[in-house]
DNA sequence: AAGATACTGTGTAAAATTTACACCCTTAAA
DNA sequence: TTTAAGGGTGTAAATTTTACACAGTATCTT
């Protein structure tokens, strides 16, 4: 009886689509290839899993190496496997969300030589990308479209303040549908998560709106209140 | 520059959590391994996925070849990559769901070896399984605890012609918690995607109960529609 | 055949949530 | 001081959700 592994050529792969907002609209995160194959089209970041590393570790790497950011929360949404997604050989790969903002202090820098170069691209009009990467953009963007109705993934999109207008133009952009101003305010305070603050919106030249913060802590509270007091 | 994919001891597998539904229990399938590692434990259906197949693909093959079930609609759910999930190597596995109606006709035969044999078992106390099966059983379950709010999978594991208080009692078996009787046919009748038969339960010592049919044609179009019409 | 048993099948009122909808206010810039 | 741009607010109607109880019917028992 076979008792030991069989080697086969396979590997595993990450690849990440990083939502950010900016200027009222959504963007991801892109490289330009600097490996073949593919090289010098545009891609999602993505590599190769080291043996000794878990999944969740490669994917917080890899996007490190290839775009210079850090410490996002990624979560994973699908795996990949169809024999011929990659031309070099067995290759799956385990597709990786996160929400960032995006803060134009934070430089976009590659530290490897597999990526020319990373920068935001809006989500409409997305360029061809290489490999199976516009299916896998096409997939996350419809799980985290779900995922924003029950999950307090917006704000991760957003400055720390931020407007309550900032905060529906962010779902019209991602549900892409215009809200009702006042029922999406009432709604959204009704859930009591949203912590107002003394202080408004600087450098507009119309009237400054107040700002908000999301309240982890209440949130949790709810939350939980909501699993535990489950009838 | 390097062009070539790295050559690592790694591979992919596949694991089954299939729900099933029997005497007002939600059961999966356990299978009784008969090779190393974990010899004679009880595990979830799963193996090793081949060079040339689709992990979709490998899925159908290996629940087939474990159980001698087929033709089952299975659903990627999460991917399992910690490093030393698999005693003899680096393995990383897709895990996969699937409902299905249990059938006493059907017999659960494996045909390879490795598996000795192939049975239900109810859901509540599960014994100690092998590998990091137990977690991959829980996250099977959160999920379709989920779905089965927005996708039409309770149908699957019910028969064809099936009672309004099967139905429910389905349904509360997966949610774990007791439902309204009045409301629940109110709102699953209100649907209009239940098909009433001119048929009553049999073989009850009392009042039988019609039986209704789920009409695939409607709710594909009622489900269309929503999206179609969104506002 | 009478009674016991076990589940079927049904309606309504109150409460909560969702929806539709429009105008005056404030600030900065011209 | 006027204009431009977005800020901020309330209510009524419609819809959905919730809570709740009992007579009816088939079978089995004695």
């Amino acid at each position: 009886m076979e008792t030991v592994l069989p080697t086969f050529n396979s590997v595993f792969s990450i690849d990440c689509v990083i939502f950010g907002f900016e200027a009222g609209e959504l963007k991801i995160l892109l490289i330009e290839r600097n490996q073949e194959p593919f090289k010098d089209w545009l891609a999602l970041p993505g590599y190769i899993v080291e043996q000794d590393e878990s999944i969740d570790d490669a994917a917080e790497r890899i996007l490190y190496e290839l775009t210079g950011l850090r410490d996002l929360h990624m979560q994973q949404f699908h795996t990949f496997g169809e024999v011929n997604r990659h031309p070099q050989g067995r290759v799956i790969t385990v597709a990786y969300y996160a929400l960032i903002r995006i803060n134009g202090q934070k430089e976009l820098r590659p530290v490897t030589q597999y990526a020319r170069k990373a920068f935001w691209h809006p989500v409409n009009e997305l360029p061809k990308l290489a490999f199976d990467h516009t299916e896998i953009f096409e997939t996350g963007f419809n799980k985290i479209r779900r995922r924003l109705n029950y999950q307090p993934i917006a704000f991760e999109l957003l400055p720390e303040k931020f407007t309550l207008t900032q905060l529906q133009s962010l779902y019209e952009a991602v549900l892409n549908k215009k809200l009702d101003k006042r029922n999406f305010r009432k709604k959204m305070l009704s859930y009591g998560f949203l912590k107002e603050l003394d202080e408004k919106q600087k450098g507009v030249s119309y009237r400054a709106a107040k700002l908000y913060k999301f309240d982890r802590r209440k949130y949790a509270k709810i939350f939980n209140n909501e699993l535990n007091l489950d009838k």
